[in-house]
DNA sequence: AGACATATTATGTCCAGACATAAAGGTTTC
DNA sequence: GAAACCTTTATGTCTGGACATAATATGTCT
């Protein structure tokens, strides 16, 4: 209620406070969007909206003639954002500072042709980096990328940025898969990281697709101490 | 282009492709609501939803009066829903079964006064339990419940269903906070799980509250091996 | 009773037009 | 030149109407 009218916020507002409240009975639909509109005094466009929101945030579940409900169990679901690390890092106020360990063309490792459903023996670029935060190492990355997909990748010295940082302005992708989870440093994360091997760090794993063919496949090994936030 | 008419569905796809292949300028406003909508034959109203979405979903900005820009960064933002656990086992196939190992009112520690913004020394209720996926652990939960907004809980044996299962059922939230990172186990964890002190855990804390008032604090520990995942 | 066709209904989408609002850009004034 | 004012414009929202669509409910026939 912003003031006068009855807006689709304000409609939102209400109908939440509602279901929180206990305000329809569960497992009854709740009233129709033309008696709703009725109520507000607004047009059955903008209770829509409001609802068509409400449904896609999990409150509702909406069905053509069968009506709306209350979802009793709202997954909640958590919203990330994948910022660059270089802002991640700078706003921090951190300075970010970047270094790249090793480059070379290899043949794909037997797991990665499995996962990236590669003919075996591909050859890929595989580029091997640290990222500061300040003067401390903030993350290990172990990237591959699929110089089939990327030609240019195969020019880039990757000496001065990091490669994600490139291939996102370089290369579209359709796809993005992540995955978290937490693991004992490996040889080469610790010695960069400078911890002692099977620290326990977090890890995200992130492939690229364009369409049906894999771009990339980063392995990041985050600092101890690393968290991962959403408020929501 | 679903056949006939151009709907925002199609506008979406097809505003997409451009952003993809370049088509548009980058750094310069793409046309407006009003040239599209005429582009495309179709109302305003139905363009406006189509990039309404795509803003949404981290493709445009758009600003009053400047226009609508393509985002050369689009922070990918990835979603996950976080599914009752038992739901999350009983989807791999396992069965889900449930144990409470202690139970007990005590004085909040010191930290937990101070994240959940707290009187010292209030009294909680403090549980602690174990989920299992068949016959294997599957996650040790250490949680803190405010019986001062929650006295229901103070009744609740805890013997026969987990905390979260019944507060997100009594309870209504406002807001959650959840965090992840890797932790090595600490010794209760370890000693239920089943694995050495300081093994890699996977490990989310979860805090709700119900307008300025913390309801619970969740520490979950997760068994080696798990993985959080998500598609976008 | 069960199978099948038909009517009903709430949501999903769209349109054409309207006014509100924020912000960019220009103009005037000090 | 900076501050204050005005104009313009693209987005943000709302309306009241319309048709489409999916799914339920109902009626009919076997």
């Amino acid at each position: 209620m912003t003031g006068d009218r009855f807006g689709y916020q304000d409609v939102k507002t209400q109908v939440l406070a509602r279901i929180r409240e206990g305000f329809w009975e569960s497992g009854v639909a709740i009233p129709s969007e033309i008696d709703l509109a009725d109520e507000f005094g607004c047009a059955r466009a903008t209770v829509n909206r409001a609802m068509r929101e409400l449904a896609d945030e999990g409150y509702l579940d909406r069905r053509r003639k069968a009506g709306t409900f209350i979802n009793p169990a709202p997954k909640r679901q958590a919203k990330f954002s994948i910022p660059l690390i270089r802002e991640e890092i700078e706003a921090t106020g951190a300075a970010y500072r970047y270094s790249m360990v090793s480059r070379e063309i290899a043949d794909a490792p037997g797991w990665l042709s499995a996962r990236l459903a590669l003919e075996p023996r591909k050859k890929l670029l595989q580029l091997q980096c640290v990222h500061f935060a300040g003067n401390r190492v903030f993350q290990f990355e172990n990237r591959w990328i699929n110089t089939a997909v990327v030609p240019a990748a195969a020019d880039e010295s990757f000496q001065d940025f990091g490669p994600n940082e490139w291939l996102v302005k370089a290369v579209p992708f359709t796809d993005v898969e992540i995955s978290f989870s937490a693991v004992p440093a490996p040889a080469s994360a610790a010695e960069y990281l400078g911890v002692l091997q099977n620290t326990a760090l977090f890890f995200a794993e992130r492939v690229t697709w364009l369409e049906q063919e894999p771009v990339t496949l980063a392995q990041l090994y985050f600092a101890p101490g690393y968290q991962m936030t959403t408020r929501a």
